[in-house]
DNA sequence: CGCAAATTTTAAAGCGCTTTGGGTTGCCCA
DNA sequence: TGGGCAACCCAAAGCGCTTTAAAATTTGCG
């Protein structure tokens, strides 16, 4: 059943129809009653391949994966982002074009999204610094929002969580335990929110007069088996740390692993603060929070970004949009006073 | 730039245009070089909108992802298959649609799926007993594939790994080491790889005359507070188990938090066994495999199951395709002989 | 009651591509 | 010389929708 269809069944033109499915305001209610219920009990729906040609829109919202041999990282991390952002797109209209590329090809990707005109907008994570996607999608005039930022972060739109301030705070918490020599397990150095991280922990450190340590700071794909080696390593090394910071919670748990194989308690002999992106499988809640952590939930920001996206769509002669959200500290029971 | 432009930029029709740049035989090898040139120096690509339209194809594939309330656990897994499966959908030229839809909305998005033809087929993932999505999809005629598979199997296509001869495998290797009091955490009883390890765990018992008991049994969404909080209890109660056999490695790092609570430790005082869907960031090799487990790649999984919807896809009359993997069991060092 | 204005409906022109069904051209061979 | 056959190329007809421009109908009002 197509329009066509449709309009000679109810003895219309195809205009008043397509009017009327497309709440037009110059066809009569009663007409327009007439056409809904006919389309209804056809169960007509229009094709969104003809739709979208006519349109000249497309009505689909881009997410390009870049695969690197190591960053898939991103993962759990991303899931639980696209899961948000699709919720919003649903409610929006919007479909969700996903696109894995292998990383060198990041490039060609968005050259094609946006030549063939099948994505309105897409969405950018994980920015590396000066990241060159932005320079790219400026290049392209295709709308895009980064969850992130990098450099200067002017003339486009992003949404970040306040990463050197949540990171200065928990680092300041591990130093009024005590702890001195406080690790960080960190992403890979490249993206910009580990250089964040790393400049919120550093400058705790500096505004106490200390100096971080340059063997207790480890970058690398946030996965458990980094947590563990590196958290491993560093504890049976020379001046072990008493406390760690992670950038996720998949290597606190890594870093638990290592300290239980030590026979250490966290929260006792060992303290560990982590970035918690409130993973919905990982919840850290439960009976009371097992790590102290940073919380920012990634699904709210992939709604949020979304809905940014979206805006941005639809009004392409907005300003950039920005939004920097605050990070709560919440106390659990992996931290303590720094032991002896 | 369109083909229209091209075409008059080089002195061909479109007709002549369209065949160089899709590779018919039918155009002199000259021209199609002076065609491809041209397209290229120009950047053009074609309109996909165009080109689905006139095609009658999409060229994409849906994955929809229910959000239940809770049954958002299928995130970890769900992105590692997506990845895996997203690898071959670029790799083949399509594209993929993802559809987030509120648990009760299944039903129409597929049916919208179908009637607007955005997509040429779709994924079914962690199907539950007489899923009504096969039927559903059957009577729709829309080509998909099951990451799974449920009631008689007949009649469809899918892939499904080995549950009830892994869990069999797993749970005859506990009993060997002498344990009696196995507990099951497994996933949520409706669906049906659950069902499947529940039976593989039962038939292992039953096999020297065993009973599994009751009360070392639980079902769940599989993250790792239930993971946790299940092993707590089941530690601290009457009879406590001896060993666990947990569906997925999330359970297992909340059995594991648990056992270190209690200072227990695994492969001594406590064994564990885990399906192990190697999620590339909970690596159980580094340094020997953590936890003893029952392994089969999701990621992989995505790819052959993505292989062979576009196979269905293309040759819409092909038998039902159907693939049973095999899992083998890594012994690690979270199982041992049964302590006392 | 009649005419202009407002309302409702329509025919037809795209959107940018693929594909059908012919045309041309050039070459070979009788 | 010309008929037949490849090899190339082209005009035009869709694909199923939206939207413009115009026609038909209804309404308002002196």
């Amino acid at each position: 059943m197509n329009l066509k269809e449709l309009a000679a069944a109810l003895n219309l033109s195809q205009t008043t129809v397509s009017r009327a499915l497309n709440g037009y305001p110059e066809v009569r209610e009663e007409t327009r009653a007439r056409v809904l219920a006919a389309a209804k009990a056809a169960h007509y729906a229009p094709n969104s391949r003809a739709r979208r040609l006519a349109t000249g829109r497309a009505m689909t919202i881009g997410h390009v994966i870049p695969l690197t041999g190591r960053a898939e990282m991103v993962n759990p991390i991303f899931a639980d982002f696209l899961i948000g952002a699709g919720e919003v797109y649903a409610r929006e209209g919007y479909d969700l074009l996903l696109s894995m590329v292998t990383d060198g090809d990041t490039d060609k990707a968005f050259r094609q999204l946006a030549a063939n005109g099948s994505v309105d907008g897409v969405m950018v994570q994980a920015p590396q610094d000066n990241d060159p996607r932005i320079a790219l999608l400026k290049e392209l005039d295709l709308p895009f929002l980064v969850h992130g930022r990098t450099g200067d972060a002017k003339g486009y739109s992003w949404l970040d969580i306040a990463n050197i301030r949540a990171f200065r705070r928990a680092t300041d918490f591990l130093l009024d335990l005590g702890h001195t020599r406080i690790a960080l397990l960190n992403g890979q150095a490249n993206f910009d929110f580990a250089q964040r991280r790393l400049k919120g922990y550093t400058e705790a450190h500096e505004a106490r007069g200390l100096a971080p340590l340059p063997h207790l700071l480890a970058n690398d794909a946030m996965t458990e088996s980094f947590g563990y080696l590196t958290a491993s390593a560093m504890l049976d090394g020379p001046e072990p740390p008493t406390a760690f910071l992670a950038s996720s919670v998949i290597i606190a748990i890594g870093i638990r692993r290592a300290a239980a194989d030590r026979g250490l308690r966290l929260g006792r002999d060992l303290s560990v603060i982590c970035h918690d992106d409130e993973l919905s499988y990982l919840n850290n809640d439960v009976g009371g929070p097992a790590f102290t952590a940073t919380r920012s939930s990634i699904r709210a920001a992939g709604r949020r970004c979304a809905e940014m996206l979206i805006d941005l769509i639809r009004n392409p002669e907005r300003p950039p949009l920005q939004e920097l959200w605050d990070v709560d500290l919440t106390v659990g029971q992996s931290t303590g006073p720094c032991p002896r």
